[in-house]
This record gives structure tokens, C-alpha cells and sequence, in this order.
DNA sequence: ATTTAACATATGTGATACCATTTGTGAACT
DNA sequence: AGTTCACAAATGGTATCACATATGTTAAAT
């Protein structure tokens, strides 16, 4: 298995980078849905002792990214049709709704910052960089939600790109075949004519076509070769 | 601090137990907004080492049920006026599409037995059992959205009221002066004609008239008493 | 009397040790 | 060859200890 270093922030306790890392690697699809994890066996990876890595991974079983076995065994949860379709319809919902609940608190600033970001994500889809792509498409969502100065719904809406992460890297690659219209360009424009309608209607098939139609293709291609 | 003993299930670890023990006392509001946390003064208070008490903590630290200062402190966060509005509004997102989703699942036979809560309540709203009717309301809601079998917006539901459960000691002895009309009864007509927009609007007013509307005057009246 | 400095106490963090349980392995048996 | 049993290794769970930092307190200095 491959964790990803992260760059090390002195100050910050090992339990909360052991988290970071994790939660990073997990979000990204870095590790396989199905795969078995143990406390010795991740401390030595990261050259810890288990006592941080236990905190970590609790934290993380509690986000319901890392699910806890009877066994007490733990594991990254496989994905099935029906909770990947629960997930982006979760998603969905979250999505739009700290959408709508930000634009309010929209700045020309952000709205620039945000175009940024965009723009990079141009750069990735060219250069086929997936992880980047994922990445910087997480860092445009985030800072839209956050510009609520009393947003409660981030942890949420993560959590649940913790729950697709592991299944992600099966579905990236399908991206490029199903989004064909650009959705963050029209999030951009919604949120410079401050229109609400617009800009749930963008943040909704943003998220349908960037995962829900390639996902669920692969979920049943998946299901007819077994 | 009191923190009430919860019913020893065996085969449990003392992590889990502590994690249950907090999280229910802080969802029935047993903490106060406020409160600071030591980790040995919890393991003291329940008779086990720190480091059971530290995961369990950390759990609830990424559920936002536990804030996590900058001196590495902890303490249940306090309420605002724009937070508060922030969480009701999540809470009825997350909810409406929660028993939105459920409904197709819904049998007579659960039917009855939220029938059988909801009676519940009234006994205790009548005998003023305060901690009794949180409980079961939430035990309501619950059981409504799990009938969904691959359900998977309980957790953040959850997380919302653990957010707003140290608030709601204030709020809920206020909750006969506006809670006029039983909603529950709506949601339980609104299932068994199983009307999805019936339902959808049952469970906001619920939501809106059991909780809003006095912790909304309760936070105002304590910004004008400061 | 107020502020500052020094010391004692309390607290969070992480490594280690020990135990109970589970998993893995290999030999004996059918 | 397949199954079963016994033993070894691995793993999770918790207590304890050592260390660094933060907090609280007392005494000295202004």
C-alpha cells in the first residue's frame, strides 16, 4: 500500500498527520476499497508507534471512511450500486444546499480565486493528472462553501468524499468521456449574476455528470463480469 | 460534571462505552456549551486510563461534538445566533431528503412501531420528561430514515444533533410554549398515504416548530440580558 | 498594591509492555 | 487429498511511564 507523505506542518501533533495523510490518501483513491488495515501495520509505514495511528484511524472510522470489522479488524468499505447511489444523491443535496447558503457571502475576490482554481483544473484535465484534478475540483467546492462565515456543512459534504475517495480512481478515468459541458464555468457565472437558481442547477450537474454517470457505469460493468 | 452511566453491553470495548457514555450525554444536552475537558479528569470520572478515553474523545472531536482548541484543549463548543441558524438549516436539508429517500422502503409494520413512539412522547411530554422526549424523538427520526437499506445520512444527521444537543437543555423546556400542533401525526398520515410532499413538509415543520423557533428566541433574549 | 519571576502542578502526547483474542501454519489423522 | 487439531505469530485493547508544554500559584521586586 502506498500512503502519500504530506508536507510536514511542525507544531502539529502525529496523530493529527497520520489523519491528514490518511484522510488525503483515502480521498483521492489511493487506497483500494477492500483493503485491510492494521494499527502495527500502518505505525510501521509511518514509522510511528501505534498509540497515534489508533487515534487517527478512529477519527476516521467515526467519518465512516474506515469501517470498523466485528472482528475489530478494519477496513476501506467496498462500494456497492446502491450506497454509491446514495452517496451522490447525499452529496447532491449537501452540495447545493451550502451552495445556495454562500452566495450571499460571495466577493468579486473569491469569485477570481475561484476562477483560478478552474483554470488549473484546465491544466490537469490536459496533462491527464488525475490526482491533481481531483484535488484542485475538491479545493474549488470547499472554498465556495467556506466563504459562509458560519458554514457548518463542510465536514459533512468531506465526509462524503471520503466515503467515494477509495472508489474514485476507477471512475476519474472515465471523466473525460462524460463531461463534455464545463459546469464550474456556469457555477462562475451564476455566482457573478448572483443567481441562486443557477447556481444550485450548475452545482447539481456539476456533481451528476463529473462522477454519478461514469460511476454507476463502472458499478454495473463491474457487476456483469463477475 | 455528570455524565450518566449507559447500560453495560459486554463484548464491549472501554472505548466504545466512553464513546457512547459522551456522546449520548452530550446529546441530550448533559454538557454544557462551554464546558472544558480534561482527558484524565473523563478517565478519572469513568474509572479507566486516558487512553481509551483519547480515542473516544478524538471520535467526537471529528463529529464537531468536541472543539479542539489551539493550547491542544478541549471544550463543547458554544452557540451562536448565525451558527444555530446554520445547523437548523442543515438539519431540515439533511432530514427532508432523508425521509424523502425512505419513504419507498416504508412498511406498515414500521409504520406502527413509530406509531408506538410517537405515543410515547406524548406520555412524556405530559409527565415533563425532558432528556425522555429528546430520546425519542431522535429515536423517531432515526428509525424512519434507516428503513432505507443503504441509507447513508444518519451519521451526518447525527453529527447535526450532537452540535445542537448541548444547546438544547435551554431549548427544550421551552418547546410546549411553541410545539402547538403534533407533527409526528403528520409524518405518520403522510406514510401511510405514502405522499412524498406531504412527508417532506411534515418533517420541516417538525424540525422548524420543535427546535427552531425557541432556541432562536432563547439565543436572542442572551444577547440582550449581556 | 500591582506586576513579574520562579516554581510546582496539571495536562496532552507518544512509546512501550502486557494480556486476550484472532489469524495463520503445519502436522497428524481420517 | 481433505479435514481437524495444536501451536505459533500477529493483532487489537488498555495501562503505565516519560517527556514537553501549559497552567496555576506563590513570592519577590517595583
Amino acid at each position: 500500500m502506498n500512503i502519500p507523505e504530506l508536507p510536514v506542518d511542525h507544531d502539529i501533533t502525529d496523530q493529527e498527520s497520520v489523519y491528514a495523510r490518511l484522510r488525503h490518501a483515502i480521498m483521492v483513491g489511493t487506497i483500494e476499497p477492500g483493503t485491510n488495515l492494521t494499527m502495527r501495520g500502518l505505525a510501521e509505514a509511518m514509522g510511528l508507534s501505534p498509540t497515534p495511528v489508533r487515534e487517527a484511524v478512529r477519527r476516521l472510522s467515526s467519518e465512516n471512511a474506515i469501517e470498523i470489522l466485528p472482528n475489530r479488524r478494519m477496513a476501506i468499505p467496498e462500494m456497492t450500486l446502491g450506497r454509491f447511489e446514495e452517496l451522490v444523491a447525499l452529496r447532491v443535496t449537501l452540495e447545493v444546499h451550502a451552495a445556495e447558503r454562500s452566495l450571499p457571502y460571495i466577493s468579486d475576490y473569491v469569485i477570481e480565486k475561484l476562477k483560478e482554481i478552474d483554470e488549473a483544473m484546465d491544466e490537469a484535465l490536459r496533462e491527464e493528472n488525475l490526482d491533481k484534478l481531483t484535488i484542485l475540483n475538491q479545493r474549488f467546492h470547499r472554498m465556495l462553501y467556506s466563504v459562509n462565515p458560519n458554514q457548518v456543512c463542510v465536514p459533512a459534504i468531506e465526509s462524503v468524499w471520503l466515503q467515494l475517495g477509495p472508489f474514485q480512481r476507477q471512475v476519474v478515468k472515465r471523466v473525460k468521456e462524460f463531461y463534455k459541458i464545463d459546469r464550474h464555468k456556469e457555477i462562475l457565472t451564476a455566482l457573478r449574476a448572483r443567481d441562486v437558481a443557477a447556481l444550485m442547477n450548475a452545482t447539481e450537474s456539476d456533481i451528476r455528470e463529473g462522477s454519478s454517470r461514469s460511476g454507476r457505469l463502472v458499478l454495473t460493468e463491474n457487476l456483469t463480469t463477475r
